[in-house]
DNA sequence: TACCCTTGCCGCAGAACTGCGACAGCTAAC
DNA sequence: GTTAGCTGTCGCAGTTCTGCGGCAAGGGTA
């Protein structure tokens, strides 16, 4: 989200990550752009009027640049302020919201334009070896078998499951799981960690969540 | 980092650390030109307002000579304070941030001139002969066979990798494997090193490790 | 060849790290 | 108001990892 202003930045945030995003934010176009190479997002939720770099400028950068090329851009506007121009999609942007918008119709059309982009982060179903979370039915199973989690231990594992492998640190895993501004003890992911373990167990089946000593976890088997 | 406020310097070195990055702090210009001939850092980060020798002076200084010609240099400017001459970067510098700044600017940039300049130091995946070292999923094979490695011998590993063949004394592995202000032995550099000899060493296989005798290690077949 | 410096490696005690059970506070539903 | 389900912490125990002393072997030199 590239938004200098605070208040509204604040809000979307808070109502963004409640509807299971992970948001980062950029302040103005130029920490914008180097933000956006330095780990590119998903999507990028642009303001017109920007400080430095406006978002116009912003954006065709975003589509001159090799990787960010694909990046989906969503404006945002002020009624009438050159919202006929966007309309007009000259600025390369994907889709726009005029301000003031309903949080509702901003999430609308963030879902329509991941969907339209990028389905695979959109998949209702995740999958790595014999597991299977379904998150339309908010449901997990193992082998074909029902598995219970409670919702930490639910979006742990939902988080594990986008890359199967990968080695997350504590820290991390507090900011992608528990959200980033939460003051909770770090070895707290231990213990959620051990929930999930355990609610996975299956008799003859491998632990699918492997420890990396002074690191931290990563679903993966075999450790 | 070369910063003379002390608040400031603890706070750069606290989060920087955090990110990954290893610091060492100058207190001053002259103190900063001492320090980096003798043991060129990666990256400077520089004040513009030092004492005794001033950003710009040591900026180009470090310019002059053969050795820190190359060395990125990102430096630290109070807003208005001769931006203008930053930002046209006369001074010579890569990168400028202006005073204050979000810490996640900072490391972006940094990151971003680290990537421009000396790309292996970003990089995934570290590989040498049948060597390969995976840092996001936390793993080390050889010829394919997973090779497992305490946490020390992990990171010494990961260092020598990023120059195969150049020769590291036991005090700069202590100084970019420990830390820089750990106090050990210098001879347990050797006892980690022979772990890490053991923990490599395949049947048929050469030792990848090269002992100098009375300079140090280096990651390099016999010769 | 004899001597001195350097390095490899073994074993150990202490430190560091992780898994787990226990527990109290909290929330939401009944 | 009660209860069942979750959460976040703590403390403990088991395991792994570390750093170091010591000694023998290896290398270089006079």
């Amino acid at each position: 989200m590239v938004e200098d202003e605070d208040a509204l930045a604040t809000l979307l945030d808070y109502n963004l990550v409640k509807e299971g995003f992970r948001v980062e934010r950029a302040a103005d176009g130029e920490e914008a752009l180097l933000r956006v190479t330095e780990e590119p997002p998903d999507l990028v939720i642009l303001d017109w009027m920007l400080p430095k770099v406006s978002g116009v400028e912003v954006c065709r950068q975003l589509r001159a640049g090799v990787e960010t090329r694909r990046t989906p851009v969503l404006m945002l506007t002020a009624r009438g302020e050159e919202a006929d121009k966007v309309r007009g999609l000259e600025t390369g942007a994907d889709d726009y919201v005029v301000k003031p918008f309903a949080m509702s119709e901003l999430v609308a059309r963030i879902r329509a334009l991941l969907r339209r982009t990028r389905p695979e982060l959109m998949d209702e179903q995740l999958e790595y070896a014999d597991l299977l979370l379904d998150r339309a039915r908010h449901r997990v199973t193992r082998g074909g078998a029902d598995v219970h989690l409670g919702p930490t231990e639910y979006r742990l594992l939902d988080f594990l499951m986008q890359r199967p492998g990968r080695v997350f640190s504590r820290e991390r895993l507090l900011d992608a799981v528990w959200g980033a501004n939460t003051y909770v003890e770090v070895r707290t992911v231990d213990v959620h960690v051990g929930r999930l373990r355990k609610a996975l167990r299956q008799p003859g089946t491998p632990d699918l969540i492997r420890t990396v000593r002074s690191a931290g976890y990563a679903l993966d088997e075999e450790g």
